[in-house]
DNA sequence: TATGAATTTGACCAAACGGTCAAATGCCGC
DNA sequence: GCGGCATTTGACCGTTTGGTCAAATTCATA
């Protein structure tokens, strides 16, 4: 019902290599400060041929940020892996650890998106987040009330799930900067992700 | 030996008037997207009166940019005011959660500097910052050798800290949508508050 | 290999941008 | 109330920006 006759090939290629470049550009000059011509130049093409597959910036900013909403809904579908919260919390805080791992940029872009005030997602934060939130804060509220987690507020560990995993991309940068200017081995990666996920799971789990 | 005559008054006034539009501007848009005449509209003054204070756009940006240190550095002096790990951690985590709360702007600015590869504050993270972390780290292993605190890198302690607390500014506006569009109260925010250093330090704090 | 559609590209445009300038106005000690 | 300095402001400028266009090229297919 989509993709009429599907016929890919050369527009298929070329929207990848553009989303690509304009993602790396949004993510580091923000939307106001990325440039068509910048975006152009790093996907390795003419400013009009940008055009001929995004037709405004907008477009194009808008194409990207879907890329990221994708890639959050994958790893939301990780939290629900097990009925047991120590399990489920550590699929769920490594899955998080590991996209912003692997996509930093996304995670960069979400965080601008937020700060402008979220023009192009409020929709994604009103229906499909916001009901992820209140199915997720249930099964929170469930483990807690069998004593199997502290009580606390379930946003209170999202939030601190959301915050501390996206700050190894937000703050990729910073990091470098505090470990002699190199960003993360592998090595230091998987230590990190391992003591966060202790970590947290230390102060949530019943004891 | 700076100010060579100190004489205020009127200077005074409109560099903190121009100042705040800046810093409120930046956040909202980023520096590439910030423009000079929305700060001079925001301000209320026209746009040459801005250049007549700060005489280019960096340089105004510079200037936002340097209170967001002096707030963070203030932030940072807290985390010494006690020797046991409970209460060290614990005024730690409320002033950077307070300082989120009161100087979100401040916190959204660092955020993009930092995404942006910290164009201007890169002197900042080599030097102050990395002495502090060194520092810390310092009686951070010296709380674990004690038996106070479970083991972890220390950094890894930090950098959630820094995600959760900030994560209330940065994301305010997320946080917002989440709870029927409307900004945590006071009351919420000191409940999160509370709750966040629990979580931490439940986490963290030998038992 | 002829033909029409998809794609590419250099040249171009109006608007917005960062920044300038000189004239006008306000302020303050004398 | 006058002289000099600080401040204010409308008009202006060169460049960059998002976006357009028509001509050229490539591609698929019959």
């Amino acid at each position: 019902m989509d993709t009429p006759i599907a016929r890919p090939s050369i527009r298929e290629g070329n929207e990848r290599t553009i989303l690509a470049a304009a993602e790396a550009v949004f993510a580091e000059r923000g939307f106001g400060g990325a440039t068509m011509a910048a975006i152009a130049a790093r996907a390795g093409v003419p400013k009009p041929n940008v055009y001929y597959y995004f037709s405004t910036k907008e477009i194009l900013y808008r194409a990207v940020v879907e890329q990221v909403l994708t890639a959050w809904l994958e790893a939301a579908h990780v939290f629900d892996s097990s009925a047991d919260p120590a399990e489920a919390l550590t699929a769920y805080i490594e899955a998080k650890m590991d996209l912003a791992r692997e996509m930093p940029l996304s995670s960069q872009i979400w965080a601008s998106e937020i700060m402008r005030g979220a023009p192009v997602i409020q929709d994604f934060l009103d229906t499909t987040l916001t009901r992820w939130v209140r199915s997720r804060e249930r099964v929170v509220r469930d483990w807690i009330a069998r004593g199997k987690l502290r009580p606390l507020e379930p946003r209170v560990l999202f939030y601190m799930i959301w915050a501390t995993t996206q700050h190894y991309a937000n703050a990729a940068h910073e990091i470098a900067s505090l470990e002699s200017g190199r960003p993360l081995d592998d090595e230091a990666f998987e230590r990190a992700k391992r003591q966060v996920v202790e970590t947290i799971l230390g102060g949530v789990i019943a004891s």
